[in-house]
DNA sequence: AATGAATGAGGTTTCATTCAT
DNA sequence: CATGAATGAAACCTCATTCAT
């Protein structure tokens, strides 16, 4: 397959890593019931197959690599946002969640593909890498958090943002028999809206969460724009 | 295998479908880091490979079935609870599910393996199936919820079980890169215990829900005997 | 592809083991330049890929399992015939290697990829075996050498038997760059008949042995019919 | 990996020539039981991998110089002793034998590998060569072993060498199932010590060979110092 | 009903070799 | 000459599922 031309410098390699990331999101999204294998993915990239293996060291890790540019971009937004000091709200949260998961039609079902194979099929040092990775992120954003909330206790930032994060991907596979089910199958517990319910958990969440420490700031009317 | 007798009444079958459970849960217990194949499932359970498929349509739905299984023993349990007027507290659900889920080595992972799986390799109404019974438990104790809450409204029984359920699971796969790995790699938002941590986040959820309805009965120290 | 019929019995299963072991033969014989793949026997001998591996756990197991084959009725042949207590004349053991070895358009081939794969692609253990029940089967034979020749100090039988046999498949490995090439080319020390030269060194080093010990039989003009 | 310099006399052509074989060595010494590929070899002689390629046809024919310059320093040693018209000793072959082949790590597996590749892998003319000019050695060490033995006939000198050369490498083949195999598992006839079967290995054949001829000179107690 | 032999699709990965730079 | 990115053929083996017995 024609490569349009040799990455021989560090960021053609770069530029590669991410067309062949990309490659996979686009196949994951046109058919998400079902996993591309590495040859399909390659030829989407307009690459050979064993070029994709010269850059990821297998199709697991592939998957993983793609699902971390999504994390990444997601707390790389929320973090940006924590470093202005403008109050938050809640609703940025919500916003924020909507528009790099709920709206991605990629995310939180790789999200899911991701945390099923963690235990399995996935390199145990791959895995705990991209742990590692998004502790590092989480805690971050969750410093943050403290700021814009001084009446979280140490620590409580993180956590605050753990069981946001918990109550988003849990609630997501509570949420539906997915895939290309259209019949409109039953979500546990009735069925429900996803993105509504979310807001709603993530409200009650943070109400029991920077309520109880008496913060000035709550839940209000979802979908403000973030 | 010789096979123990012929499974010609119905109860014999019943009996069979669960030994073959058994089975698949013994092997899962035994090394959680791996899906045992049929026939490893079948020998477990001294049966012909074959003969897994008379009871099972696919392996995927032993696997869901073997998951509704304890699905089932917790919603039970937790609706024989609410049956009882006598008041509830928040530890009961901790105790409860550290009882059923989190001392359980296979609850948490096999539902982690089953969300994986819904989306792609599963049936597509088997899953639905599955999410429909799934429902049906958690309306009713969430029913049971609201008599023992007054202060939720209407649908906030289910909803309060559904976040709850969604915490549970969803932090789970936050605290770990878990198989065999053992190298206390990093849990996202710094290393956290998972059965502490999730304690205090259904406090937070439940605090944010049923406190914000004056709700009487809030979080307690943990670790109360259900 | 068909199956004559489904193997139960344990014969079946032998017989189905030989027709595997047979096509990989007819397959070498056809092609001895290429090492068929498995799809390939699998085909040849009307089963499918899979079904092969249900008799031989690798490749390369097949293919030692072949050269055993091979290994084997030489053994037993001669075993078989020093057993006869007629005197023994080296002229049997020469035409023994003619008919088994040298006039078989695998054996030696087979044997010499199957060292070759000895210490890199085959499975330890495997060699390890096989290699041992070469071992019994020399010293069997050694042994019922040694009742013909008494002057064969103990020990010498096996001896003798194994400097013949790294004779045979050491001229042969240096008697040609053989497969498919009769462009004559060279063999070490001159071109020169495999089957005649093996002859004389064979009784070059008979003579050095048993007629060290003053043995009263020695080589005669071979070609002798066994 | 940087470049020592270019190679553009053809001198430095050779010196690079020898240090890719150099590399190549120095792998399989390090670890015998694999072949090294070609990225190892050109990174272990600090070359690109293509380089390897305007060095050596193929990786097989790389395979085979490296063990044709071995087997070109023993003819080579064995040579010039022969020109020397002091009497010859058997133990001065085998002193000669152990020195370079038993004692050398790689001379011996990497024949066997050669000879296996030989009939498949190996191009058909590049084998070709190797044996005719191995047939030139032999043949000029041949003459020099009958200038030491008058009683070999013409042709004489190269046959024992062949044979001589045939028991080298056929014995070391049944000696052990070699690799890294160190459960001292069988080698046929018995487990024995290759070195020292081989002394009497050839010992016995230059016995019926040279001792029939009535040489005045045949085997002594081994290990003498060539 | 039970068996387990047979199937064969399915996918991963390696690595010798080429060739644009 | 030297590089090393790209290639893509090649081959293995697993295992869910079927179906003859």
């Amino acid at each position: 397959m024609a490569i349009r031309h040799r990455a021989v410098q560090a960021e053609d390699k770069e530029e590669r890593h991410h067309a062949i990331l990309d490659a996979a999101g686009r196949l994951l999204m046109r058919s998400p019931e079902r996993v591309a294998n590495v040859a399909e993915v390659a030829d989407e990239a307009g690459l050979a197959k064993g070029t994709v293996y010269l850059y990821f060291p297998s199709k697991e890790e592939l998957l993983l690599a793609l699902h971390e540019r999504n994390v990444a971009a997601f707390f790389e937004a929320l973090s940006a946002r924590l470093r202005d000091p403008a109050p938050l709200r809640l609703d940025f949260m919500i916003a924020l969640t909507r528009r790099h998961m709920v709206d991605d039609p990629i995310y939180l079902p790789l999200a899911t593909r991701c945390f099923g194979l963690m235990a399995t099929q996935m390199p145990a040092v791959a895995a705990a890498a991209f742990m590692e990775r998004m502790g590092v992120r989480m805690r971050d954003a969750g410093a943050g958090l403290e700021r814009h909330f001084p009446a979280l206790p140490p620590g409580g930032g993180v956590a605050l943002l753990r069981r946001s994060y918990a109550l988003i991907i849990g609630l997501w596979q509570l949420s539906s028999a997915h895939g290309a089910r259209d019949d409109d199958a039953g979500c546990p517990g009735g069925r429900f809206d996803y993105a509504e319910e979310l807001g709603a958990a993530l409200a009650a969440l943070w109400e029991g969460t920077i309520g109880r420490h008496r913060a000035p700031i709550a839940a209000a009317p979802a979908n403000q724009e973030a």
